[in-house]
DNA sequence: TTGAAAGTTTAGCATAGGCTAAGTTATATG
DNA sequence: CATATAACTTAGCCTATGCTAAACTTTCAA
């Protein structure tokens, strides 16, 4: 029994990092969108579906699928026909969201990295990466180069 | 015209860090299964399904599903009520995850983070960096620690 | 050797996130 | 101002990944 519980124990420990990983998951894609949004508004006024579904290479009809769970979500607002807006909870993890995209890029070019190849792998990793490892990474920026 | 070419071919490479993503993803849960099964066959001889689902915090009949796609990608082999084996490239794959894993994980603790957020979130990052990445990872760690 | 516990599988359901095709609305231009 | 084009929506399909409940094997111990 003392080994059964040892071994259930361990076991739940190490589940947790994958628990992790499948809630960031889900969190990622909402994550994506607010921050495409944002920047869209920001760069010529205005987000559209279209534009949306041409930066991150799917169809039209997924983001409009998509935009209606982050509705449901409160993180977006729209009218048939007419352009996106966020709300503020929206725009709270748009800005969130570009915080930790900008320091891990940074981070990913202070440590050797070609441009394209932090702007890719940033786009991946932004969304796994802790407050704490955050922290570090900003602690190694102030460090070196930046 | 001209304008709306180059806003076409800008799309187009802000959509490419996307799709490695989405992709990324798929490969991600056949990555973390090998990699599982290679670890129970080294710790105890064999790997079976409840091991499996405790360790990754799912249900059993979700291991029994996502196995059944991982024969069809001839990454493992199974008999009915038996075991868990690897295929020649089952092993390859979950041979080059460790390898990734531990260098991540390492990189982060070198980074200054800690153990407990090294492991947690190396899971989460060791699917989306590139090979460029890694290198620079591993250039770092030759400098510093390790 | 038989029966209960433990492990495995099947069946059936749900949600997320893709797609295409077809229909609807807005808008810009002749 | 009428209509063609562009943008948006709906409908319906698919796969991946999760779940629970129920059925089936294996194994181990009485």
């Amino acid at each position: 029994m003392a080994l059964a519980t040892k071994k259930g124990a361990s076991a739940k420990l190490r589940s947790a990092a994958f628990k992790r990983v499948r809630a960031d998951h889900s969190a990622e894609l909402a994550g994506d969108y607010v921050e495409m949004i944002a920047d869209l508004i920001d760069e010529r006024g205005e987000a559209r579906c279209t534009d949306i579904a041409m930066r991150l290479g799917v169809a039209n009809a997924t983001v409009v699928k998509t935009l209606r769970r982050l509705q449901n979500a409160e993180l977006v607002t729209q009218e048939p026909y007419r352009a996106i807006f966020l709300t503020a909870e929206g725009w709270k993890m748009a800005e969130d969201g570009r915080r930790k995209h900008a320091l891990v890029e940074k981070f990913l070019l202070a440590l050797g990295v070609s441009a394209e190849t932090a702007r890719i792998d940033s786009e991946g990793i932004e969304h796994h990466v802790s407050t704490e490892t955050l922290r570090a990474m900003g602690k190694f920026l102030a460090r070196h180069g930046d």
